[in-house]
DNA sequence: TGCTGATGCCTTGCATTGCCCGGTATGTTG
DNA sequence: CAACATACCGGGCAATGCAAGGCATCAGCA
Protein backbone atom coordinates (compact mmCIF):
# COMPACT_ATOMS: atom_id res chain seq x y z
CA UNK A 1 0.00 0.00 0.00
CA UNK A 2 0.64 3.82 0.50
CA UNK A 3 3.00 5.15 -2.63
CA UNK A 4 5.98 3.84 -4.43
CA UNK A 5 9.27 5.19 -3.95
CA UNK A 6 9.96 5.48 -8.35
CA UNK A 7 6.72 7.95 -8.40
CA UNK A 8 8.29 10.16 -5.95
CA UNK A 9 10.77 11.07 -7.78
CA UNK A 10 9.45 10.71 -11.26
CA UNK A 11 6.56 13.56 -10.52
CA UNK A 12 9.31 15.42 -8.62
CA UNK A 13 11.30 15.41 -12.28
CA UNK A 14 8.24 17.04 -13.95
CA UNK A 15 8.71 20.71 -14.41
CA UNK A 16 12.02 20.53 -13.45
CA UNK A 17 13.66 18.62 -15.84
CA UNK A 18 13.59 20.48 -18.72
CA UNK A 19 15.10 23.68 -16.85
CA UNK A 20 17.95 21.41 -15.67
CA UNK A 21 18.34 20.47 -19.21
CA UNK A 22 18.84 23.90 -20.37
CA UNK A 23 21.43 24.71 -17.53
CA UNK A 24 23.59 21.77 -18.84
CA UNK A 25 23.68 23.80 -21.91
CA UNK A 26 24.80 26.85 -20.34
CA UNK A 27 28.09 25.21 -20.60
CA UNK A 28 28.61 24.53 -24.28
CA UNK A 29 27.05 22.80 -27.36
CA UNK A 30 26.14 19.00 -26.28
CA UNK A 31 24.25 16.16 -28.82
CA UNK A 32 21.37 14.45 -27.72
CA UNK A 33 22.29 11.12 -25.93
CA UNK A 34 25.54 13.09 -23.88
CA UNK A 35 22.87 14.84 -22.44
CA UNK A 36 20.67 11.95 -22.16
CA UNK A 37 23.63 10.30 -20.24
CA UNK A 38 24.50 13.02 -17.84
CA UNK A 39 21.23 13.59 -16.54
CA UNK A 40 20.94 9.55 -16.11
CA UNK A 41 23.80 10.37 -13.93
CA UNK A 42 22.48 12.67 -11.92
CA UNK A 43 19.31 11.25 -11.57
CA UNK A 44 17.07 13.44 -13.61
CA UNK A 45 16.27 11.29 -16.53
CA UNK A 46 15.01 7.62 -16.45
CA UNK A 47 15.75 6.39 -19.83
CA UNK A 48 17.47 7.96 -22.99
CA UNK A 49 14.69 7.64 -24.96
CA UNK A 50 12.53 10.53 -23.43
CA UNK A 51 15.26 13.13 -23.65
CA UNK A 52 14.16 13.39 -27.63
CA UNK A 53 10.67 14.48 -26.87
CA UNK A 54 11.89 16.88 -24.76
CA UNK A 55 14.97 18.60 -26.84
CA UNK A 56 12.22 18.70 -29.96
CA UNK A 57 9.50 20.84 -27.39
CA UNK A 58 12.40 23.01 -26.67
CA UNK A 59 13.65 23.28 -30.38
CA UNK A 60 10.05 24.34 -31.54
CA UNK A 61 9.72 26.19 -28.39
CA UNK A 62 12.84 28.53 -29.95
CA UNK A 63 15.26 27.85 -26.39
CA UNK A 64 17.51 25.95 -28.19
CA UNK A 65 18.88 26.09 -31.62
CA UNK A 66 19.62 22.71 -33.68
CA UNK A 67 23.36 22.26 -35.43
CA UNK A 68 24.23 19.20 -37.24
CA UNK A 69 27.98 17.62 -37.00
CA UNK A 70 29.88 18.27 -40.29
CA UNK A 71 32.56 16.32 -41.65
CA UNK A 72 32.29 14.32 -38.82
CA UNK A 73 33.87 10.63 -38.22
CA UNK A 74 31.33 8.88 -36.23
CA UNK A 75 27.09 9.07 -37.19
CA UNK A 76 26.07 12.50 -37.70
CA UNK A 77 24.89 14.00 -34.35
CA UNK A 78 22.69 17.24 -33.63
CA UNK A 79 24.35 19.42 -31.39
CA UNK A 80 21.81 21.61 -29.35
CA UNK A 81 23.07 25.45 -28.44
CA UNK A 82 21.00 27.82 -25.98
CA UNK A 83 19.25 30.88 -27.14
CA UNK A 84 18.65 34.12 -25.65
CA UNK A 85 15.26 33.25 -25.00
CA UNK A 86 16.25 30.01 -23.27
CA UNK A 87 18.87 31.85 -21.05
CA UNK A 88 16.02 33.93 -20.11
CA UNK A 89 13.18 31.22 -19.49
CA UNK A 90 15.91 29.50 -17.56
CA UNK A 91 16.60 32.64 -15.37
CA UNK A 92 12.92 33.05 -15.02
CA UNK A 93 12.90 29.60 -13.50
CA UNK A 94 15.69 30.10 -10.86
CA UNK A 95 13.76 33.16 -9.58
CA UNK A 96 10.48 30.60 -9.27
CA UNK A 97 12.68 27.14 -8.17
CA UNK A 98 13.75 29.50 -5.37
CA UNK A 99 10.68 30.85 -3.56
CA UNK A 100 9.10 27.18 -4.64
CA UNK A 101 12.20 25.25 -2.98
CA UNK A 102 12.19 27.05 0.56
CA UNK A 103 8.58 27.03 1.23
CA UNK A 104 8.58 23.02 0.59
CA UNK A 105 11.31 23.00 2.92
CA UNK A 106 9.52 25.31 5.40
CA UNK A 107 7.05 22.70 5.74
CA UNK A 108 8.26 19.49 5.80
CA UNK A 109 10.89 20.78 8.58
CA UNK A 110 7.89 21.55 10.98
CA UNK A 111 8.23 19.90 13.98
CA UNK A 112 5.52 16.75 14.72
CA UNK B 1 7.09 32.33 -27.20
CA UNK B 2 8.77 30.35 -24.76
CA UNK B 3 7.94 28.57 -21.90
CA UNK B 4 4.57 30.29 -19.91
CA UNK B 5 5.24 31.37 -16.09
CA UNK B 6 2.52 29.44 -14.96
CA UNK B 7 2.94 26.22 -16.27
CA UNK B 8 6.24 26.45 -14.71
CA UNK B 9 4.59 26.24 -10.97
CA UNK B 10 1.94 23.84 -12.36
CA UNK B 11 4.45 21.31 -12.77
CA UNK B 12 6.50 22.11 -9.70
CA UNK B 13 3.52 21.47 -8.10
CA UNK B 14 3.26 18.42 -9.22
CA UNK B 15 4.66 15.69 -6.79
CA UNK B 16 5.07 17.87 -3.99
CA UNK B 17 1.67 18.84 -3.19
CA UNK B 18 0.47 15.76 -1.94
CA UNK B 19 3.25 15.81 0.92
CA UNK B 20 3.13 19.21 1.36
CA UNK B 21 -0.36 17.66 2.47
CA UNK B 22 0.55 15.08 4.33
CA UNK B 23 2.93 17.37 6.43
CA UNK B 24 0.48 20.04 7.22
CA UNK B 25 -1.61 17.11 8.65
CA UNK B 26 0.88 16.73 10.64
CA UNK B 27 0.19 19.06 13.10
CA UNK B 28 -3.45 18.32 13.54
CA UNK B 29 -7.05 17.61 12.03
CA UNK B 30 -7.94 20.01 8.90
CA UNK B 31 -11.01 19.86 6.97
CA UNK B 32 -10.97 20.25 3.02
CA UNK B 33 -12.38 23.54 2.93
CA UNK B 34 -9.16 25.01 5.34
CA UNK B 35 -6.39 22.70 3.62
CA UNK B 36 -7.21 24.08 0.49
CA UNK B 37 -7.04 27.70 1.92
CA UNK B 38 -3.73 27.32 3.19
CA UNK B 39 -1.86 24.89 0.47
CA UNK B 40 -2.96 28.34 -1.85
CA UNK B 41 -1.57 30.62 0.73
CA UNK B 42 1.32 28.94 0.31
CA UNK B 43 0.93 29.02 -3.38
CA UNK B 44 0.97 24.96 -3.41
CA UNK B 45 -2.41 24.93 -5.02
CA UNK B 46 -4.43 27.06 -7.44
CA UNK B 47 -8.33 26.14 -6.74
CA UNK B 48 -10.01 24.47 -4.20
CA UNK B 49 -11.51 22.24 -5.99
CA UNK B 50 -8.02 20.37 -6.77
CA UNK B 51 -8.30 19.25 -3.39
CA UNK B 52 -10.34 17.09 -3.25
CA UNK B 53 -9.65 14.54 -5.59
CA UNK B 54 -6.09 14.67 -3.76
CA UNK B 55 -7.89 13.57 -0.21
CA UNK B 56 -9.98 10.99 -2.13
CA UNK B 57 -6.57 9.19 -3.47
CA UNK B 58 -5.19 9.43 -0.05
CA UNK B 59 -8.12 8.23 1.98
CA UNK B 60 -8.20 5.26 -0.97
CA UNK B 61 -4.27 4.60 -0.73
CA UNK B 62 -4.82 4.81 3.24
CA UNK B 63 -2.80 7.26 4.21
CA UNK B 64 -5.39 9.34 5.99
CA UNK B 65 -8.02 8.78 7.71
CA UNK B 66 -11.59 10.70 7.84
CA UNK B 67 -14.14 11.95 10.18
CA UNK B 68 -17.49 13.09 9.79
CA UNK B 69 -17.82 16.27 12.28
CA UNK B 70 -20.84 15.16 14.47
CA UNK B 71 -22.96 17.57 16.38
CA UNK B 72 -21.44 20.99 14.93
CA UNK B 73 -23.76 23.73 14.25
CA UNK B 74 -22.48 24.48 10.83
CA UNK B 75 -22.53 22.10 7.88
CA UNK B 76 -20.88 18.65 8.16
CA UNK B 77 -17.13 18.90 7.82
CA UNK B 78 -14.99 16.04 6.60
CA UNK B 79 -11.44 15.84 9.56
CA UNK B 80 -9.01 14.71 7.99
CA UNK B 81 -5.79 12.97 9.94
CA UNK B 82 -2.67 11.50 8.83
CA UNK B 83 -2.06 7.52 9.59
CA UNK B 84 0.96 5.70 10.18
CA UNK B 85 1.46 4.80 6.95
CA UNK B 86 1.11 8.64 5.59
CA UNK B 87 3.26 9.45 8.02
CA UNK B 88 6.00 7.10 7.24
CA UNK B 89 5.38 8.08 3.54
CA UNK B 90 5.95 11.54 4.69
CA UNK B 91 9.42 10.79 5.94
CA UNK B 92 10.50 8.82 2.66
CA UNK B 93 9.56 11.61 0.80
CA UNK B 94 11.45 13.95 2.73
CA UNK B 95 14.42 11.66 2.16
CA UNK B 96 14.00 11.83 -1.73
CA UNK B 97 13.35 15.64 -1.51
CA UNK B 98 16.20 16.47 0.27
CA UNK B 99 18.81 15.03 -2.39
CA UNK B 100 16.89 16.36 -5.36
CA UNK B 101 16.69 19.45 -4.02
CA UNK B 102 20.53 19.50 -3.54
CA UNK B 103 20.76 18.13 -7.33
CA UNK B 104 18.61 20.93 -8.62
CA UNK B 105 20.51 23.51 -6.89
CA UNK B 106 23.84 22.58 -7.91
CA UNK B 107 22.80 22.41 -11.65
CA UNK B 108 20.97 25.81 -11.52
CA UNK B 109 24.18 27.51 -9.59
CA UNK B 110 26.97 26.46 -11.84
CA UNK B 111 28.49 29.55 -12.83
CA UNK B 112 27.96 30.38 -17.02
C1' DT C 1 31.23 -9.53 -48.96
C1' DG C 2 28.01 -10.16 -45.35
C1' DC C 3 26.92 -10.42 -40.33
C1' DT C 4 26.89 -8.30 -35.72
C1' DG C 5 26.95 -4.78 -32.41
C1' DA C 6 27.34 -0.08 -31.00
C1' DT C 7 25.99 4.53 -31.66
C1' DG C 8 22.67 8.10 -32.40
C1' DC C 9 18.35 9.87 -33.82
C1' DC C 10 13.43 9.66 -33.45
C1' DT C 11 8.08 8.36 -32.82
C1' DT C 12 3.98 6.27 -30.69
C1' DG C 13 0.96 5.11 -27.04
C1' DC C 14 0.37 5.25 -22.06
C1' DA C 15 -0.24 6.70 -17.11
C1' DT C 16 -0.20 10.11 -13.83
C1' DT C 17 -1.82 14.25 -11.99
C1' DG C 18 -3.01 19.06 -11.33
C1' DC C 19 -6.53 22.20 -13.26
C1' DC C 20 -11.02 24.02 -14.60
C1' DC C 21 -15.95 23.91 -14.58
C1' DG C 22 -19.86 22.63 -12.71
C1' DG C 23 -23.08 20.19 -9.41
C1' DT C 24 -25.25 19.11 -4.72
C1' DA C 25 -26.62 20.14 -0.06
C1' DT C 26 -27.12 22.73 4.23
C1' DG C 27 -27.33 26.67 7.12
C1' DT C 28 -27.86 31.85 7.84
C1' DT C 29 -29.79 36.26 6.73
C1' DG C 30 -32.89 39.85 4.90
C1' DC D 1 -38.95 32.42 0.47
C1' DA D 2 -34.94 34.00 -2.02
C1' DA D 3 -29.99 34.75 -1.90
C1' DC D 4 -25.60 33.86 -0.39
C1' DA D 5 -21.75 31.58 1.89
C1' DT D 6 -19.98 27.25 3.33
C1' DA D 7 -18.55 22.63 2.30
C1' DC D 8 -18.48 18.64 -0.19
C1' DC D 9 -17.56 16.14 -4.67
C1' DG D 10 -16.95 14.45 -9.83
C1' DG D 11 -15.88 14.59 -14.98
C1' DG D 12 -13.23 15.91 -18.75
C1' DC D 13 -8.85 18.26 -20.17
C1' DA D 14 -3.89 19.06 -20.89
C1' DA D 15 0.86 18.55 -19.94
C1' DT D 16 4.68 15.56 -19.57
C1' DG D 17 7.83 11.84 -18.22
C1' DC D 18 8.13 6.92 -19.43
C1' DA D 19 8.52 2.49 -21.97
C1' DA D 20 9.24 0.24 -26.12
C1' DG D 21 10.54 0.01 -30.35
C1' DG D 22 12.10 1.49 -35.21
C1' DC D 23 15.58 3.28 -38.53
C1' DA D 24 20.20 4.58 -40.28
C1' DT D 25 25.27 4.57 -40.26
C1' DC D 26 29.76 2.89 -39.26
C1' DA D 27 33.48 -0.37 -37.33
C1' DG D 28 35.18 -4.94 -36.70
C1' DC D 29 35.63 -9.52 -38.22
C1' DA D 30 35.44 -13.95 -40.49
Amino acid sequence: MGIAEDKVLTNLRKGVLEFCLLALLRDGEWYGLDIARRLSEQGLLAGEGTVYPLLSRLRRSGLVTTEWSESDVGRPRRYYTLTDLGRENLRAFSEVWGPFRRTVDTILETKP
